[in-house]
RNA sequence: UCCUCGGUGGCUCAACGGCAGAGCGGGUGACUGUUAAUCACUAGGUUGUAGGUUCAAAUCCUACCCGAGGAGCCA
């Protein structure tokens, strides 16, 4: 058996040679005595044109195969005529695997994004879906490799948390109780101690609190998992399981911590433009035109590094009629964001030391007593991309911090204890796996770069 | 969850109170190099669901369901 995937990568050496091609139609146009197929074989973006002629034995059956039937295609790798192509296989013979039924979903046009959510078993088929999920494969693979070329350890969190203080939103319950006939407390209260782990469980939404405490082990550590978010959000960027990557760095202030994730995103987008030009080719020519231009500038440019104050000085004097009105203190609206990014930068930019007011309990106090380290990447057409922030070390602080917010401090009693036993500055950051395919391909939806998307009131498939 | 827009054949859409249509796809046939091939013929519909208004509803009204865009929450 011949790949598509070696016969495009030296076409040439196989000129005048036998092959056999598996695969699986995309596109049939026949005439009286001959015809063309277009088959792809799963190892290669691109496709390969099976021209066949009357002499084949089974060469009316073949004029009739439809789209998405699987072939073995054995013949002649052979000089193109055609315009599009440099090559073509000449057919000496064709085994007929499987005809897809007829009413097979994908056709031969173009379909709308919403469609083939419809039929998100089929449509990994697609060039459009084909790519984006290659891409997601490439981009995982370029994480790890960043990171452990950096000598960080991978640490894999759970999933089932016994925590339900993760602070990052609302969670799903993991639970064996009978929902018709749960057990009650004497408060008349659901008897978690009856459930199967002996207390409340959930689905986690953050590795970040568990990561760093590896950090105490080996430093530099990063998680890289699945999260799940309860929230009854639905818009483009969010989904109810997504992937999030969170690094955390011993020894590393917020300064570090920039570093690291401006070299990280460089890294990977670089590792994407070498490992998959033809499907970036395709996300130019059909999804987002000026993608690869895009990406290559952030390869090459220097995040912009602004804080909070300044910000929102800029968004200020900018002139700009917004709907949510700038004023020190509030929370960046996705209007700010996006003409911080896109209108007044064209670039990523950094935003750093946010009114303490606004961000989550573990983050470093500034000295000015009004903000905390924290960091949001902002990147023009996705909007934040990264959150992170260097952590409080100080077990007092901390402790305060956690009484501030009304948090219960029992429910972070090993938390703290990191602060106690060899406490060091600290930083980290989480960044959206899908969110970093969105702004790769050009994708708008993240429904679209998840293989079955889970988001409020849809988990078919 | 809130605001806006939409739901008509397998897909993409038209018809916007008065005969439910087109293109693509499917089927049948024609065609000696196609590239979303081309050409001819053909089958295919309880107009998202449930009510209501009307002589008459895809079209107007109400509720619900589903989808999209925007907002909030965030990654």
């Amino acid at each position: 058996m011949d790949f598509l995937k070696d016969i495009y990568g030296d076409y040439k050496s196989y000129i005048g040679k036998m092959a056999e091609i598996s695969g699986w139609v995309r596109s049939l146009r026949v005439s009286k005595n001959f015809g063309f197929i277009v088959l792809y074989d799963g190892t290669f973006f691109k496709t390969i044109q099976i021209v066949f002629e009357e002499d084949l034995e089974n060469f009316k059956e073949l004029s009739k195969v439809t789209i998405g039937s699987s072939l073995i295609v054995s013949g002649t790798i052979v000089e193109s005529p055609g315009a599009n192509q440099d090559f073509e296989m000449k057919a000496s013979s064709v085994k007929i695997i499987n005809i897809a039924d007829q009413d097979y979903p994908i056709q031969k046009k173009r379909h709308t994004l919403e469609y083939l959510r419809t039929v998100a078993h089929l449509r990994p088929r697609t060039n459009t879906f084909t790519a984006v999920f290659r891409i997601r494969s490439l981009l995982a693979f370029a994480i790890h490799k960043f990171f452990v070329e950096k000598g960080f350890v991978y640490v894999h969190t759970p999933i089932i948390t016994g925590s339900d203080a993760e602070g990052a939103g609302e969670m799903f319950k993991v639970t064996t109780l009978d929902l018709l006939n749960t057990p009650l407390n004497e408060e008349k209260n659901i008897d978690y101690s009856k459930d199967f782990f002996g207390k409340e469980a959930n689905l986690t939404v953050s590795g970040q609190l568990a990561v760093e405490n590896f950090c105490w082990a080996y430093r530099n550590v990063y998680t890289f998992g699945p999260t799940f978010r309860a929230e009854n959000s639905n818009t483009q960027r969010h989904a109810s399981e997504f992937w999030m990557i969170e690094p955390e760095m011993a020894f590393a202030d917020i300064n570090d911590n920039m570093s690291v994730a401006e070299e990280m995103i460089k890294y990977i987008f670089g590792y994407i433009l070498e490992s998959a030009p033809e499907e970036m080719e395709f996300f130019e020519k059909f999804i987002e035109a000026g993608v690869i231009e895009k990406i290559k500038r952030i390869v090459d440019s220097e995040f912009k590094r602004i804080t909070y104050t300044e910000a929102i000085d800029i968004l200020e004097k900018s002139g700009e009629k917004f709907d949510f009105p700038v004023k020190w203190g509030i929370d960046l609206q996705t209007e700010h964001e996006r003409f911080l990014t896109e209108k007044h930068f064209n670039a990523p930019v950094f935003v750093i030391d946010y009114p303490k007011e606004i961000k989550a309990f573990y983050m470093k106090m500034n000295k000015d007593n009004k903000t905390v380290a924290a960091m949001d990447l902002l990147v023009p057409g996705v909007g934040e991309i990264i959150g992170g922030s260097q952590r409080e070390e100080d077990h007092t602080a901390l402790k305060k911090r956690i009484e501030e917010m009304g948090l219960n401090e029992e429910d972070y009693w090993w938390y703290l204890d990191l602060r106690r036993f060899g406490s060091v500055v600290h930083s980290g950051f989480g960044l959206g796996f899908e969110r970093l395919i969105m702004y790769l391909t050009g994708m708008k939806n993240i429904r679209d770069v998840i293989p079955f998307p889970r988001t409020p009131n849809s988990a078919e498939f």
